[in-house]
DNA sequence: AAGTTTAATAGAAAAAATCAATAATTACTA
DNA sequence: TAGTAATTATTGATTTTTTCTATTAAACTT
């Protein structure tokens, strides 16, 4: 007994007519008829009298069909229960990201996600963590993506994943003769640092612990918002700078060498979707977490052996 | 989708194993996993977590196996009807029968009775009409198959064929001269008739209208109970018979050379099964009487061009 | 009684389900 | 943390099932 089988006597049924009810079925005449003979027998009983016209259903082929109908109206359910949830996937999502995440994270995933659900319209716009707190208390944003704990006892985190920081230095620095370093070995001079405003800059000074720079004095200062910035001050000047791990995909050989590792347990940051404690859109911020898991290497998704840095 | 698919997915929402579902449902796992597969992808929407075990159903999928259980139970109740009409297609069935009818008609469907319905123990005695009708206002059977109308107030009768009477004659017979022959052309003087209690015999006295011999006296009488015996007398000694027409299956070529058929309206014989106002087994008499119609040609369902005569 | 409509049947082709063998993951354990 | 065991996914071959076209058989209509 199969559900075709069942839509096919109902067909029978309704139409009075093999060939009608085939036409209605978008199959040929002999594919129903024997698929409704196929019935009769695995149920061992007669549906349809066919020896006049019009055919009419048997005493239980009434009580079967009727029965039938039943069954495809619960199957009709399932199907229901798929577009009641693509429903709930359709619209528009505000998304805040702060900027040391976003380009790490956010070009990687969104093709996915607007493949797997194109009624929903994504919205981003690259905030720092102060602003995006703001309008997510006004509701001008649906989520936000940030570094965590924020200590907003109205906002609710749900952490995605745990990304370690990583020192880039280059060759003139001390910090390049070592493997792997820690915290005490940096020199507060030579770091290339993120201006105010960005949280990262603050867990960057928690690293250091904010000690001052040992001897001397900074010769210059340059402030910029954005972390490939940094990168490249390295790399055309000197000195060294602290990465997000993320930030390291797509090096090539030359400059993976700059790269040192902190010794265990290395510093990080906790990076989390954030909602207001009574949150719509469950399911669109469901969707949007479950498509940066995907994305994320699976040692990334637990605080194991990492020292989470305060904001 | 089709209902094995659901019936593998509420197994591993059961057992929560793929291996332990595919034993349950007597398939390998491989089969098990790609049904389970493809019914995700004809759905869009994956239904468990294999990422870690024991497996679970995701959110949607809790639902959508919620809903497959109950689609499963409808598809039971499907099988049920048929096992509740089964029920009702067992035990004993107590048949009444004239002697005039039993021997052309139940040889032919008793086999492919209790082949149909092996559940059903057939019972079955001929009687008189009268004893029929007797037993069955007691109760002791539980139909009677027999020529009808009756005028019986408390009994129903369910017409089934109407058979055709002609006359049997033996070549020194006037009648054997007539291709086909009239009531008035029958000498009551080379009759032979069946003796006091059979309906027939009633019957066959209305075709001929009662009417007294020409001339001459009979010379001797002859009381059977079987209408074989009538068509043996004819065969062996002389004279002109009635015969209900299913007698003739059988006969030899000879034999039928001694068939002469009524100008129409022929007269004819109704036989009904009989059974009380308020009867039970309603199904096993139902299924006795679509054996009977299913044995019987076309041309003896409809009482059209016929004359039925009274008992 | 001839022509039309309707369902059944036969045979071939396409689609699907199943299995055995094996690979890839994930969990467990020393 | 490496190695083993258990579990699910994948592959390719085989069998089963479904579907189609063409045709036959039966019933209905005129």
């Amino acid at each position: 007994m199969t559900i075709t089988q069942l839509e096919y006597i109902v067909a029978v049924d309704t139409y009075r007519s093999f060939v009608a009810a085939a036409e209605k079925c978008f199959v040929t005449q002999p594919t129903l008829s024997m698929q409704v003979q196929k019935l009769e027998d695995t149920l061992g009983v007669k549906l349809f009298d066919r020896s006049k016209q019009p055919v009419t259903p048997t005493e239980i082929g009434i009580e079967i069909i009727t029965q039938a109908r039943i069954l495809l109206g619960e199957s009709e359910k399932i199907k229901e229960i798929i577009t009641d949830r693509q429903k709930e996937l359709s619209g528009e999502l505000k998304v805040g990201i702060i900027p040391t995440v976003a380009p790490y994270i956010l070009p990687k995933i969104l093709h996915g996600f607007i493949e797997k659900y194109p009624q929903v319209k994504l919205i981003v716009s690259e905030q720092t963590t102060e602003t995006i707190i703001q309008q997510l208390k006004l509701g001008m944003i649906d989520c936000g993506i940030l570094s965590t704990p924020l200590n907003e006892s109205s906002l609710t985190e749900l952490p995605v994943f745990y990304e370690n920081f990583v020192a880039y230095v280059s060759k003139n620095s001390k910090l390049s003769k070592k493997k792997t370093i820690t915290p005490e070995d940096i020199d507060m001079e030579e770091i290339w640092i993120l201006n105010e405003g960005h949280c990262m800059r603050e867990q960057v000074l928690n690293i250091c612990q904010r000690r001052k720079s040992t001897q001397g004095f900074k010769h210059f200062e340059y402030n910029t918002g954005s972390v490939e910035t940094l990168k490249r001050m390295v790399d055309q000047n000197n000195g060294a700078t602290i990465l997000p791990e993320l930030a390291l995909a797509g090096l090539n050989d030359k400059q993976l060498d700059k790269v040192r590792y902190f010794k265990s347990p290395e510093p990080a940051r906790e990076v989390s979707i954030v909602i207001q404690r009574n949150f719509l859109k469950r399911r669109m911020i469901e969707a949007l977490k479950n498509e940066m898991l995907e994305f994320l290497p699976k040692r990334m998704k637990s605080k194991k052996k990492r020292e989470v840095m305060d904001i």
